[in-house]
RNA sequence: GGCGCUGUAGAACAGUGGUUAGUUCGGCGGGCUCUCAAUCCGCAAACCAGGGUUCAAUUCCCUGCAGCGCUACCA
């Protein structure tokens, strides 16, 4: 039998960073065995429905490589054949209609609260004779159909957590439809899962305390039982609970616009929870196919460790070719007013300025920054250009003597750039720093930079001439030192 | 409160009835060096606690504690 999974998000927000490594992992097994990832979409709940979570949940899993095979199927299109299977679970006994308000069984809940009993429904309206069962139905009260727990103890085997038993005692009688007609989780997803013949249902561990009663369910409908297998939470942080919204991002959209790869979010969530066995850490998604399994999916929350994603991040940006790298910052260097939508990122000085902070970059993102003071001549204070241990008068005599030498170089590359300038420290026995620096820091205006012969290349002589002679006035200036 | 699941360095994962308990991120130190990054070398850092079982327990069992989840006409 073929394998068939399904990623089954509810759209009332963007995908969850946690939502996608679910889907990531039912991906996996799909691709693994030659299966079937489908999509659906579980929008019955009407309250909380949003309109574009769908749309952003279809991007996100586009974005990140996770291609589906089946849908997005909705339920929402579905509503009779919930109705009609839950009919189905009436006449056989195993469900029921329930006429209590919603104001009776929150009653009901403040009272066992008080009580400090467990919160559950009483039963009333199992109690209902047939005749008045007939008469309410037929005066149209409103009412919900909820699932008939029976006696006894109820066991399933989870591929991750292994063998679980509970009694049927501890199992409320779970309101199946509403009272608007559309169906709760519970039975939605079971008849689905069974009509679109899932053979491993993937989701979170959230809903592994009410397994058993969808257990019970598949039972009542004489229906055969998927392999289950819950996955594990990612936690935000020690005593910080699941990871949510109010930990910072967690949409998988905010990563996307962030500048994190996709290679490099799966990379991470992957091994977020699970292992290949091995000493593995940097996989392709083809690697991670291979060697995929659930029964390696470990059993505790994860906590989301940024400073790993963006080494990860890092990784791959280091990894990705210039021309590649550079289509994926023009969008941010034309919102920071770099580059204008039209200009061409493909042009040698784009490309070369890439390059020099390419291995610096964690998130694309920070390319703006990094590559700021290419686009913009930056203000340099004296404090700037003057090196520890250095006065401004030997770093104004040393860059003097830099900029005479430089002008004179006409093949500006960087060998030949390096070439002369260390010549030239040599010659007049200069320490490195007290010439590189200054250049630097004309140059970029910054602390931390890429390397002097490589700006000096990029930027070319005349702007870097341009830059250096305008250093050498600030030094003239005193007033500007701190 | 009840029920369920789970406890290996700061984080994510390996691993074992007898081991110098391993890998990656992070941290610290060093090499390289014009700074940062990258890269290379090195260091520190863990088996939740208490009882059992056993010649031997981090590993198996129980209890405690802690974390997480569920306890809705939400998923």
């Amino acid at each position: 039998m073929s394998v068939r999974v399904r990623f089954a998000p509810s759209p009332t927000g963007e995908l969850h960073i946690g939502g996608l490594r679910t889907a990531l992992f039912n991906f996996l097994l799909a691709r693994k065995h030659s299966g079937t990832f489908i999509l659906r979409i579980e929008d019955t709940d009407r309250k909380r429905f949003d309109q574009h979570s769908a749309d952003h949940i279809q991007q996100a899993l586009r974005w990140a490589g996770l291609d589906w095979d089946e849908g997005p199927i909705f339920q929402s299109q579905r509503i009779e054949i919930y109705q009609k299977y839950s009919q189905e679970l009436v006449d056989r006994g195993a469900a029921y209609p329930c006429f209590c308000t919603p104001e009776r069984l929150e009653q009901m809940r403040k009272a066992q609260e008080a009580q400090k009993l467990p919160p559950r429904y009483d039963r009333r309206c199992r109690a209902l004779s047939p005749r008045e069962r007939n008469q309410f139905l037929v005066e149209g009260y409103p009412h919900t159909i909820r699932m008939m727990v029976p006696e006894g103890t109820t066991s399933f085997h989870d591929i991750v957590y292994g063998n679980i038993t509970v009694r049927n005692q501890e199992l409320d009688d779970q309101v199946l439809m509403r009272s608007d007609g559309y169906p709760t989780y519970h039975l939605g997803h079971l008849v689905d899962d069974h009509l679109m013949q899932i053979t491993q249902v993937i989701r979170g561990e959230e809903w592994l305390p009410s397994t058993p009663k969808h257990v019970i369910l598949y039972h009542a409908f004489g229906w055969e039982i998927p392999q289950l297998c819950h996955v594990p939470n990612i936690l935000a942080g020690r005593g910080q609970g699941k990871l949510s919204k109010r930990h910072g991002a967690v949409s998988v959209i905010a990563y996307m616009q962030e500048g994190y790869l996709p290679q490099a979010v799966i990379n991470f969530l992957a091994l977020l929870g699970w292992s290949p066995g091995n000493d593995q850490e940097i996989f392709t998604m083809e690697e991670l196919i291979q060697a995929f399994s659930l029964e390696r999916v470990a059993h505790t929350g994860a906590i989301f460790n940024r400073e790993k994603l963006n080494f990860t991040n890092g990784y791959y940006i280091r990894q990705t070719p210039l021309a590649e790298l550079a289509c994926q910052i023009k969008p941010y260097l034309v919102q920071a007013g770099q580059i204008s939508a039209e200009d061409t990122i493909q042009q040698p000085f784009l490309l070369q300025a890439l390059q020099t902070v390419q291995e610096r970059m964690k998130t694309l993102s920070e390319a703006p920054d990094l590559l700021s003071f290419y686009f913009n001549p930056p203000e340099v204070p004296a404090s700037l250009l003057v090196p520890k241990k250095s006065t401004m008068e030997e770093i104004r005599a040393s860059l003097a003597g830099a900029i005479s030498l430089l002008s004179t170089i006409e093949d500006f590359t960087a060998p030949v750039l390096e070439k002369a300038l260390r010549q030239y420290t040599v010659e007049n026995g200069l320490a490195t720093a007290r010439v590189l620096w200054p250049i630097r820091a004309a140059l970029t205006g910054k602390e931390a930079s890429p390397g002097a012969f490589e700006v000096l290349q990029v930027l070319g002589k005349d702007e870097s001439l341009r830059r250096l002679e305008k250093a050498l006035t600030v030094l003239d200036s005193p007033k500007t030192l701190d």
